[in-house]
DNA sequence: CTTGACTCTATAGTTACTATAGGATTTATA
DNA sequence: TATAAATCCTATAGTAACTATAGAGTCAAG
């Protein structure tokens, strides 16, 4: 199939495809006469697997580390689980960061007051300390 | 005082004031005979305010808004608790959805088994499913 | 008067894409 | 068969919010 079609089954944009393939999580695809790519099962494979760490936020360095250990099936998996480890880890730490911006955000939306000058709003002077 | 004190003082790298200067964060701080930045206490208080806007994960543009809100004190505050309000949906938008990272990774993680090869670890598999 | 610390501007790099310009190729229609 | 429309190509620039570098100028101390 043409890039076109590869795209629309995989929910990728053609420019994403051609980002990832310039990238190294894509592996060159044969051509045709005329220069266009050409994609196979096993590109579309390997393409929803990039998804599938994307959409767990993680990087695409990262995300071609998993690919290139996904082609050595008889080494340890260690490092693997040290990289979902990591993301874990990563991820944690945002949610406590989303925490407390959150409870910041409430508190100074509650001081607003409502119909407030700017003067007397109390958004703009708990920014302001 | 000159940038470097001022980067001192308000926890900013230099590169950083620079580019808030360039962004239109900060005003354009008058200059020393040899054309070095000058800065003064009510610049300080400027620049913390950009900060704490950013500690809530304000985007530059929002808290170029805010800053200019800021100097209408008659006019009312209903678009400054708006922003706020917005930005508090974004963050629970965002924490939603690192709940469902989270529960994916740890899934992932006690699905590796341990010690095993790559080809039979349970987190290449599901990533590749 | 020179060394070193500091500052200046302008530019490029970061991440993960998205968007555009200017062509070439293929497919569908007249 | 001619041409128009759809699709594809490469190369380049833009996005957010910085960070880092190069190459030069300024200033205080020894």
């Amino acid at each position: 199939m043409k890039i076109g079609e590869f795209s629309k089954k995989s929910g990728c944009s053609i420019q994403t495809i051609r980002y990832y393939e310039r990238e190294g999580l894509l592996l060159n695809p044969n051509r045709s006469e005329g220069n266009f790519r050409l994609y196979d099962s096993k590109a579309l494979k390997q393409l929803e697997f990039v998804k599938h760490c994307r959409s767990l936020d993680i990087s695409l360095n990262d995300t071609k580390r998993l690919l290139e250990l996904k082609n050595k099936p008889e080494e340890s998996c260690s490092s693997v689980n040290a990289l979902i480890d990591q993301q874990l880890a990563l991820v944690n730490k945002r949610m406590k960061e989303l925490r407390a911006l959150k409870a910041e955000l409430q508190q100074m939306a509650s001081a607003c007051g409502s119909n407030n000058t700017i003067e007397a709003c109390g958004i703009i002077k708990s920014l302001d300390s």
